[in-house]
DNA sequence: CGGCTATTTATGCAATTGTATAATTTCAGC
DNA sequence: GCTGAAATTATACAATTGCATAAATAGCCG
């Protein structure tokens, strides 16, 4: 009885193979559907790969979460960088072209909703991902930061530590928040209200002090 | 050999204890901790019961979902109310009421989160969870829209279904992103940080739509 | 107090789970 | 082409899963 033949996948390759057949299962089938026979059917492979390549199924779940992120954060900064490079934006335009690739496509998208809920899910249950949430969402909102301290400082507005990282934190809170709602009920907003709900709100908050009438 | 003694529970209780059981487990070991016998024992029964109360496991934890989701909305609103009625407040301030309600304790809450995430990781895998979602959202976001359509007539200003709708919807998804930031990263937010945020962007959204200007 | 029904326990079952281990295949270097 | 290490498959296993069924108890109505 011949055994199904097979390839030597190239550095990396299969690895990453496994993370992305888990993330599929994750978010068709949400974590219960994702066993390691269901991965490795994904993936091409057998199960056994699977502890080939990672100690066990937990870690493989780790990192397809480090994955998860590090695109969208990637995906929202890149588009937004590379848009803000074209039109030689100002440091306001920059944040705003932020604002908008965080609340469009790819970025807002059913898919990634699930696994993000699946994973979030975990975070008071495996202090591995409650670890990589931390990291994930400084990583994010550091990229806000950065990009607020230009808007001051083009602006020529004092900008004290406290102050940058107190609008850092409520704009990261209105942009995840819309971003959640874009997911859940994205065939309510036409194509640009996401945005302009963030940079109406955005632009509220970036506001001195003062004036907290309506 | 004798079986362990019970008692009847009356109307309706044996039910409650199961949903609750259901919950404590998804909120402390997600729902791959939440077992039919995980469930019996936080409930205080054995296993077998839970068929006899519903269909299936998937049904119990429909009806955890239903039960989380009616907490929430029913906390925020009857607080909001509460505290609106005692201080014979105006419209806007009914509605910031329920904004700060919504944003704090117990609305805000690391449990109630994982219970979400874990919910909301099922809506693309079963259709009745999606159902839940979508009942639960228009539950709420229609006590949004109320709550904005009396200010609007407090203030004497004109209030087209379209734009209340629209406002509904934004201001909707402000608290839940704040909601969501809060029950994240609870212990970066003082007292009333989030609250002010909450505030601030929610009135920037009803501003009229000219003055766009930071 | 005796019986009847709703409630609850107990037990068993087939399917599925993650993991461990051994056997096999591939392929780069000689 | 050989050879040996790396990559992959195959199989087995104990534990766990949801569910079905039968037996037992509780407590209300007469």
């Amino acid at each position: 009885m011949p055994r199904r033949s097979f390839q030597h996948a190239p550095e990396g390759v299969r690895r990453q193979d496994l993370i992305n057949a888990t993330l599929d299962c994750i978010a068709e089938q949400s974590l219960q559907g994702a066993t390691v026979r269901q991965i490795a059917l994904r993936a091409g492979v057998t199960a056994g790969l699977i502890r080939y390549y990672f100690p066990g199924k937990d870690e493989l779940v780790h990192a397809a979460y480090r994955e998860t992120m590090n695109r969208m954060t990637g995906q929202a900064k890149a588009l937004a960088d590379d848009h803000a490079h074209r039109e030689k934006a100002t440091p306001r335009q920059h944040l705003e072209f932020f604002v908008k690739t965080s609340l469009s496509p790819p970025v807002v998208d059913a898919r990634t909703l699930s696994l993000w809920a699946s994973f979030v899910s975990l975070i008071h249950v495996d202090p591995e991902m409650a670890e990589i949430h931390k990291e994930s969402y400084l990583a994010f909102r550091n990229e806000v930061e950065r990009l607020i301290a230009a808007v001051f400082a083009d602006e020529g507005r004092p900008a004290p530590k406290a102050e940058l990282a107190r609008s850092a934190i409520a704009i990261n809170a209105i942009i995840d928040g819309l971003w959640l709602e874009g997911c859940l009920a994205g065939d309510i907003f036409g194509e640009n209200d996401l945005v302009a709900i963030g940079i109406k709100a955005v632009n509220a908050v970036l506001k001195p002090r003062e004036d907290n009438q309506p």
